[in-house]
DNA sequence: GGCAAACGTAACATCTTCGTAACATAAAGG
DNA sequence: CCTTTATGTTACGAAGATGTTACGTTTGCC
């Protein structure tokens, strides 16, 4: 479960372009869905932060959407912004009352989109997500991107420090190298396996001490365990 | 101050009565105002728990009284919802950025209002007010829009303020360049990303023997970590 | 023990990213 | 109006990060 991921729902190809587009330029990683059916699957397979709906897509529509993700115990928390064609008061008045927690109104201006997200995701979130991991003399703070080993911060690389959260987040499972390649390497990327075993030595190099809690599963993969 | 009081400024009459009577039947107790000058006469007398606030009013607009608000210390915390005509995106936005906390275009549903309003109370929190941030010697007042270095002010332009307040507000915490360009920047650039770093670089210069406390996250963004 | 596959390690070339300066244009101020 | 200042853009070099290759080492299995 990605702490930064929003799901955006919208049939529309050009809409959900520019909506992809601006959503991620803010910092958040956008995955997609073009109808209802989908929508629900993507919420319960990923548990996005976030879900961005329009009322008008195919399928079920998006106040059955947003009613099935209310009744959710696992989706219940997650917001839900309304994306409504022009100024309909009453679906907007059923969307909060369904527990959407706000609504934008086409044609709306990127920023302010952004803004709403923002605004929402600060209410909704405890701020639980991004707790600074900490285990013995090793933290790590993703929000500061920094790590520290026994009270001295050790500079990791981009890539390592994306592949220390992504071994952190799964921690105690075993991930092949294909899946991390797939995870922190976010593009397609044609590359070799061995580059993980690479980024994994660097990262256990910096690590000191505590290097062998990135525990080598033969034939498998990598798991972390503190 | 009492902590149920809602302060609606609207010059229309028939448009107030209705805003009067729905707000009142939600629990809450209002007072009026019909133009700018005494909506803020009424604001810093009574302290009121929020502010419903009409664009186009007589005297000073929506807009000055918004700014003026926030500009004032013991005003500035206190949530002001904008009222305006048509969903002219631009006000909206605008508004958003002056500080205010939501908007509702008109015709608005009485429902949808009271949401907001309740929307938005709930989400007020007692926080902090903009104080001047202080550490060794650099201290900046955003209020003032001042800073120093050591006891001497150093002169700062608009973006380059901005983009301090910015990495101020999120200190500690990792800031990629796209993030800063939405929040610093008010419109969208097309993969200008670099501009952020001469912007950090004249800072930098300004920020003296300060100009560390800005850290580089390479392959990431910026941080501050005074 | 012998073997092969899997993994660790080191070194290297290449590619990115960032800092810097210089320039061009827009805005502000007199 | 002209001058000054602020702002955005571009180019380039240095420093750093990354992916790959080659080779050494370990592991599991017979």
């Amino acid at each position: 479960m990605s702490d930064n991921l929003i799901l955006v729902v919208e049939d529309d190809p050009d809409i959900l372009q520019l909506l992809t587009y601006n959503i991620r330029s803010a910092g958040y990683e956008v995955i997609t869905a073009t109808e209802g059916n989908s929508a629900l699957a993507i919420v319960r397979q990923y548990l996005p932060r976030l879900v961005l709906l329009d009322l008008m897509i195919p399928g079920i529509s998006g106040f059955d959407v947003c009613k099935e993700l209310k009744r959710g115990s696992e989706t219940r928390k997650i917001p839900v912004i309304m994306l409504t064609a022009k100024g309909d008061e009453v679906d907007r008045v059923v969307g909060l009352e369904l527990g959407a927690d706000d609504y934008v109104v086409k044609p709306f201006s990127p920023r302010e989109l952004i803004l709403r997200i923002a605004a929402v995701l600060r209410r909704s979130s405890p701020e639980e997500v991004d707790k600074p991991w900490v285990r013995e003399g090793l933290s790590v703070d993703f929000q500061a991107h920094r790590a520290e080993v026994d009270g001295a911060e050790i500079a990791l690389t981009a890539t390592e420090f994306k592949l220390l959260t992504e071994l952190l987040r799964n921690s105690g499972k075993v991930q092949t190298r294909d899946q991390l390649l797939n995870k922190v390497w976010t593009y397609q990327f044609e590359g070799y396996a061995r580059t993980v075993d690479t980024h994994i030595r660097r990262l256990r190099q910096k690590l000191g001490p505590y290097a062998d809690w990135i525990k080598t599963i033969r034939g498998v993969g990598y798991k972390f365990q503190g």
